[in-house]
RNA sequence: GCCCCCAUCGUCUAGCGGUCCAGGACGCCGCCCUUUCAAGGCGGUAGCACGGGUUCGAACCCCGUUGGGGGCACCA
């Protein structure tokens, strides 16, 4: 009945991501996305976002904005589905349950679904009685129950739930990421679709919607995998019914991991997409290094963009072995990408940051904005994420810094730092031309020439008397920016501070 | 317990039977540059889990072992 064969679908690619919305979004979810787009896009298809909301208990509707949000902020468009229409929705099952009311009734009716009324308990005994484990599940008992019978267990008070008949054959399919993948005849209990209450449950409604919707191929996490033979039958019994056109390709993603090699769980504060963006990570960086969590772009290269990620992304071609998500690649390929980001660009996504930590108006004011662009160029290259912007340049929008204690243990403390400060406030008080040049021509004829001192036992302390922290931009640099007053000031504060 | 998936440097990967005494990236370690820290440049470190096959030839194919992971709900 399943076939190994896949070819591409004749009617052009249709990928879906349907996450339920439950708290916060997860990096490996996220990935799931970012492949199911890319697909899509590569292969000149379309993307659909469904809401799987049929959990009312752990819905919320923040979760389902965010969860919108995150996907703009990836960059990830959807042709169909919230906020946006299309010809299938609603794309909220909470909007469905008529559909699946329906396609149930004709499941039933056709004979592929049935009642069943064996509760847990009694399935457990009937398997221990048989001298099997009970961890085998449901029994199929059920499955050719007479009207009396049923008329029976329905005057006891019970609801029955309904459960698909599932074929004696081996379920098979040739998975796009990991190539056949079999399960045997019968290692898979008719399993319930429709609960006693009346509730459609997932592994129903997943694929009801899949097929109504058009969904062509089917990218998702490796823990559904086991779950595909089930989905398989529902297929085959929805193509029956002419609900479905047919089966869908199916890859199973490689799991997300963290430390350890368990996959990261909810729990674990990195699986948390938003701390990457809040501390800015660019949309762009952070896509890129979640597309080499399983595939590559070439054997020698590994920055790039969405727009090259789709050009040349194949499923076929991604990894079936778990990703350590490993969170010092994912800086460096950022900082890659910031560090390439136009200046206009750079200075743009930067602002929201300094506003947001109060150190500039928003928008800037016409100083603000001066200082901000003679600086940015020279801090881009020392950022990893944009929210480094705030600690790195922190110091020229304020009257006083605050001096790291660390920086001043190591830079302002003792004779030779006093002697330092000394030297440097009487050259640069003297000075009449307050530009970069000059300042570092003081300087050096002050503190290398004066003092005798090699340039970085000379200039460390300065650096933190001015900046606050022993990284900063370039010295000279900074203290034109400063201006002299400021400067002046931070010299005479840095000199009492060391004591 | 049953079923399924996975197995190349510490990490992510390239490799789709010979061109691999295994390439790239992150990390780490040196050196250069240098005004600290970065960035940049150069160099180095480190890997085909094991055992059987198949083949003239195996990291690549097959089987097994071991190891890791996941799934077995009237959750999604």
């Amino acid at each position: 009945m399943t076939s190994p064969a896949t070819p591409p679908p004749a009617t052009g690619v249709r990928t879906r991501f349907c996450p339920s919305p439950t708290g916060m979004v997860h990096v490996g979810l996220l990935r799931t996305a970012l492949f199911n787009w890319a697909h899509a896009r590569h292969t000149g298809g379309t993307f659909v976002f469904r809401i799987e909301d049929t959990d009312a208990a752990r819905d919320s509707e923040d979760s389902y904005r965010h969860l919108l949000d995150c996907l703009r902020w990836l960059g990830l468009d959807w042709d169909e589905g919230p906020e946006v229409g299309g010809p299938h929705g609603p794309y909220r099952q909470s909007e469905r349950s008529d559909v699946y009311r329906e396609v149930a009734a004709e499941l039933l009716a056709a004979g592929h679904a049935y009642e069943s009324f064996s509760t847990n308990e009694e399935v457990d005994a009937r398997r221990r009685a048989a001298g099997q484990d009970p961890k085998l599940g449901y029994d199929n008992a059920d499955r050719s129950l007479t009207d009396a019978q049923k008329a029976a267990f329905r005057d006891e008070g019970r609801q029955p739930v309904l459960r698909l008949r599932m074929p004696d054959a081996d379920l098979v399919w040739t998975d796009l990421v990991r190539g056949e993948v079999r399960f045997a005849a019968g290692s898979v209990p008719d399993f319930v679709l429709v609960r006693g209450n009346g509730a459609p449950l997932y592994p129903f409604v997943n694929p009801v919607d899949d097929a109504l919707m058009g969904i062509t191929d089917v990218l998702r996490g490796e823990d559904l995998l086991p779950s595909t033979p089930r989905q398989l039958a529902l297929y085959a019994a929805l193509t029956d019914i002419g609900v479905a056109q047919g089966t869908p390709r199916f890859g199973h993603l490689p799991y997300v991991t963290g430390e350890g090699n368990k996959k990261l769980s909810k729990r674990d504060p990195q699986s948390n997409a938003d701390v990457y963006r809040e501390r800015g990570f660019l949309p762009e960086g952070f896509a890129n290094y979640l597309a080499l969590l399983g595939w590559a772009i070439a054997d020698d290269r590994d920055v790039f963009s969405v727009a090259e990620m789709v050009e040349a992304f194949d499923v076929t071609r991604v990894s079936a072995n778990p990703a350590r998500f490993d969170l010092r690649k994912a800086e460096a390929i950022n900082a890659t990408h910031l560090r390439a980001l136009p200046a206009e660009e750079f200075l743009a996504q930067v602002r929201p940051f300094l506003a947001g930590a109060g150190l500039v108006a928003d928008p800037p004011t016409e100083e603000q904005d001066r200082v901000l662009r003679a600086i940015a160029p020279l801090a881009q290259e020392r950022m990893i994420v944009l929210s480094d912007a705030v600690g790195l340049l922190g110091f020229l929008f304020t009257d006083e810094v605050e001096i790291d204690p660390a920086a001043a243990a190591k830079q302002l403390a003792g004779d030779d730092a006093a002697e330092v400060l000394d030297a440097a406030t009487a050259a640069l008080t003297g000075l009449t031309d307050w530009s970069t040049a000059a300042v570092e021509e003081a300087l050096r004829t002050a503190l290398v020439d004066g003092l005798g001192r090699k340039p970085r036992q000379a200039f460390g302390p300065v650096r933190v008397a001015v900046s606050g922290r022993t990284v900063s931009p370039p010295l000279y640099e900074s203290i034109e920016l400063l201006g002299r007053e400021r400067t002046l000031a931070r010299l005479a504060a840095a000199r009492a501070h060391g004591g």
